[in-house]
DNA sequence: CACGTTTCTGAACATGCTGTCCACTAACAT
DNA sequence: ATGTTAGTGGACAGCATGTTCAGAAACGTG
């Protein structure tokens, strides 16, 4: 009743976390299944009993975070609530630290960045709809096209997500920097120099 | 005095028009020199007298797109004024509108990501600055991190540049576009749906 | 433990793209 | 008209790819 061979998991992920190391230190493009196969202390031929070819395996590996995150911002979304709570951003931001390496590969924009692509449409996606069902809820006509909005909100976490990855060791927390993308997408960087004293509470 | 010979200015041209098609249509890793020349209509042997591989013209088309709107973006930034009204912006997606499609080619992350991760780099370089400069002029401490700041604020320009280029027909113009960038910018996505009424005047 | 099954492995192979070279021709600037 | 530079097609070795196969090793199970 195994799910599967214990050998053939083991080779996933050890071809996996090569593939992953691999592209971070030469980047996608300069990286041979040989190379690959080398790091996992495997043999070519066994790389091509588990994917027809490079391309398979990276897509597999974005293809596997991107469900592991969608399942986990599932009942954050689901249903939509009216307020923002940052709970989703949040939790995207816990899963790229526990997943750094990955997340950096993509983010990076390797493998031609479909896979980059990729999780900003989901991302995107999400958010419109959120968006639409809040304007509706509140019977309003938001004054910003709502596609625009969407992906200016997705554009600005995924940027600092990236960026926040990237930054060895991290100055600011998970918490921190979410915190500040909100404030900074509720209420503008109109304030965000101090203008005008305090700014108006965000809404809950 | 003639600065270079017209076959080589030609031939140089051919091979980048001919780059960016191809990469629009089957993606920058699915291309061989071969498919080059032959769009081009040149010899194989031509494109390795003009570059290295293909890896070079491509940095090259990126390169010169970068100088390009690095010179026009020049005498907006400089010398930095304290208010944003957002022309950079806008000049941005103008020369973005102009040179469609080798900005399509970039937004994408052809070529690993690496010619838009320049991209960003230098815009959030350009961004940090004037938002320093600015914070110093009126002699506050910014809220919110001015790193953050600035990846989120070029985050969603570029975001947004990218949908909006791959839009066709353009529902939006440029001038829409940044407007409604640089509002929501500036008041942030709490005003976006309606909320309590006018918001506050954006700063000059 | 013993069994049949599955996976791993190294080697060999054809294929396609790469980057270089060269001798020849065509196009250029003056 | 002339000397110079660029384009061309062909040939070449090198390398990564993806496939195949038969033997060895590891596995799950009763």
């Amino acid at each position: 009743m195994a799910q599967e061979d214990r050998r053939s998991r083991r080779s996933r992920r050890l071809l996996r976390d090569a593939l992953v190391a691999l592209v971070l230190e030469r980047g996608y493009a300069d990286i041979t299944v040989e190379d690959i196969t080398e790091r996992a202390d495997l043999g070519r031929a066994t790389f091509y009993s588990h994917y027809t070819d490079k391309g398979a395996l990276f897509t597999q590996i974005a293809a596997d975070l991107q469900a592991e995150l969608d399942e986990r911002l599932r009942p954050l979304l689901n249903p939509p609530s009216v307020g923002f709570s940052g709970k989703p951003v949040l939790e995207m931001f816990r899963h790229a630290a526990e997943e750094r390496d990955a997340y950096r590969v993509i983010l990076r924009g390797e493998g031609d960045g479909r896979a980059l692509r990729r999780l900003v449409d989901a991302r995107t996606a999400a958010a419109a709809t959120v968006f639409r069902a809040r304007a509706e809820a509140l019977g309003v006509t938001p004054r910003i096209d709502v596609e625009v909005l969407a992906r200016a909100w997705v554009g600005e976490q995924i940027a600092v997500l990236a960026w926040w990855l990237e930054s060895d060791p991290p100055r600011l927390s998970a918490e921190e920097v979410t915190r500040m993308l909100l404030d900074l997408s509720l209420r503008g960087r109109y304030w965000a120099n101090g203008f005008e004293g305090e700014p108006p509470a965000a809404p809950q």
